[in-house]
RNA sequence: GGAGAGGUGGCUGAGUGGCUGAAAGCGCUCCCCUGCUAAGGGAGUUUACCCGGAAACGGGUAACGAGGGUUCGAAUCCCUCCCUCUCCGCCA
């Protein structure tokens, strides 16, 4: 969420930000500056009349001590009456607060200068190509080569859950623990922390990082202990420093996580949820970082070249996108995405996005840190994946695969492996 | 899941209705003294919000796990929930 100080100051600059992220409502942000100037005025006479009883009630406490409870008693009537009228404007407070903590929340991030305003994914720009693609005619989609070998098995998968959890089965399920140790290393390399993190979270970490309000059709649910599976590493690992004031010198913070991520994208179908291309689980390894504002875009280069590198030592042909404005989502001011090309099916693969989220998450979950000696300044969060597992994979086989079927392994994963095939 | 104990500031820990936003100790910061790998003295040291101020800062309100209640007044009494610890049960 923006700081309401900001959105005083810079209305119109606000107003722009939520035309330009394609969001109708522009009139939520008068709706918010009403709603604050209200709250305000009551909060500050409930102050003066706490005030006021306050210093009477320390009366009576010393009238009381002295023995004389007659003047004592005509105070408290007095101060029965103020507490009637505080009770009511307290109540008329926390109303006026959450209304304009509610309307706060459905005002989205301010996208960076840098982002090109557009309205669709068309709007998007090539930021960065890598690679050749390949065209070969005899190449096959991965989903047909897991069918061939028995790699996948989604039948048995629908039939243990549902359509979207698949098993994975020998080489592939191998070839996916590699791709995670290969990342995490790679991270830690890279001065990551490595996290183990649940896999459940309660709805304050759900708001946290701005999943709730408004997202929550993409999470699954545990009704009964008020749980959601984590669509996303990204929730865990950010809300780890949740509430906490962390000293200057600990930050940057900079962790890597993985974990099965669950999704339930309700509405989508056909050539987008073939064989890997879309699951209600996948594995994913995070990365998050916790930085200082003047850091928070540098940082988000370096992510990004992180998870570049990844796809580079991989051999893979890909491409990255700087998300336009209207496709970039409610919470980020600025977002990379990294499309691997999949060779067997002829197009992009998105398998990281690398956001930052300038204070816009660290603000909902009060994740601050200590500046010199007095100041707190709230932290900057940044996240990217590195990198989504199944897409990953689909681009492997596709990739790798040979004109007689076998499928190579790649090169720095091969220490993981006792052969050159899978 | 059953029984019991408990949740106070960065930490340890006092506090059972007003003089406690919070004793004391530790830690930390600054200053003074001392000139040497010791020590002593002094000051400061939670957070959020509101008002005033360019700022330094000043005034006010709230918060002692969370929420609600009793009271003129609650860390202190009552209720609900959450969490931690101990014992039993169960268990990868």
């Amino acid at each position: 969420m923006l700081d309401i100080n900001f959105i005083r100051e810079h209305t119109q600059k606000v107003k722009d930000a939520i035309r330009n992220k394609g969001e109708k409502n522009i009139s939520v942000v008068e709706q918010v500056l009403s709603a604050d100037e209200q709250w305000r005025s009551v909060v500050h006479k409930v102050d003066t009349l706490r005030s006021e009883s306050n210093a009477k009630a320390k009366e009576i406490g010393a009238l009381m001590g002295q023995g004389k409870k007659e003047e004592a008693q005509a105070i408290i009537q007095q101060t029965s009456e103020m507490k009637e009228e505080i009770k009511k404007l307290e109540e008329e407070v926390k109303e006026l607060r959450e209304e304009r903590d509610n309307l706060l929340l459905k005002i989205p991030n301010v996208p960076h200068p840098s982002v090109p305003v557009g309205a669709t994914e068309n709007d998007n720009q090539v930021f960065n190509t890598w690679g050749k693609e390949k065209n070969d005619e005899w190449r096959k989609p991965h989903w047909e080569i897991v069918e061939h070998y028995g790699w996948v098995d989604f039948e048995r998968g629908v039939k243990v859950t549902g359509a979207g959890f698949p098993f994975y089965v020998g080489p592939v399920a191998q070839l996916q623990r590699a791709l995670i140790n290969y990342f995490i290393n790679e991270a830690v390399k890279a001065g990551y922390i490595e996290l183990q993190a649940p896999y459940f979270v309660n709805e304050d970490s759900a708001r946290g990082t701005g999943q709730i309000p408004d997202k929550e059709d993409m999470m699954y649910e545990i009704p009964r202990d008020e749980f959601f599976a984590i669509p996303t590493a990204e929730v865990p690992v950010t809300n780890f420093h949740r509430d906490e004031i962390l000293p200057e010198k600990e930050i940057p913070k900079k962790y890597v996580c993985y974990t099965p991520c669950w999704r339930r994208e309700a509405g989508s179908y056909g050539k987008d949820v073939r064989g890997l291309n879309r699951l209600h689980q996948f594995d994913k390894v995070e990365l998050v970082k916790i930085v200082k504002p003047e850091n928070s875009y540098e940082e988000l280069e370096s992510l990004r070249k992180h998870a570049e590198g990844l796809l580079e030592a991989l051999e893979l042909p890909y491409r990255t996108l700087l998300m336009c404005t209207g496709d970039m989502g409610f919470t980020q001011s600025k977002k990379y995405d990294l499309e691997v090309w999949s060779p067997g099916q002829n197009r992009w693969l998105e398998v990281s996005s690398c956001s930052n989220f300038e204070s816009f998450q660290a603000r909902r979950m009060q994740l601050r840190y200590r500046k010199g000696e007095k100041d707190i300044e709230i932290a900057h969060t940044l996240n990217g994946s590195g990198l989504a597992l199944p897409r990953v994979v689909s681009a492997i086989l596709e990739a790798y695969q040979e004109e007689n079927g076998k499928v190579r392994i790649p090169e720095v994963l091969k220490g993981f492996f006792d052969r050159d095939y899978l």
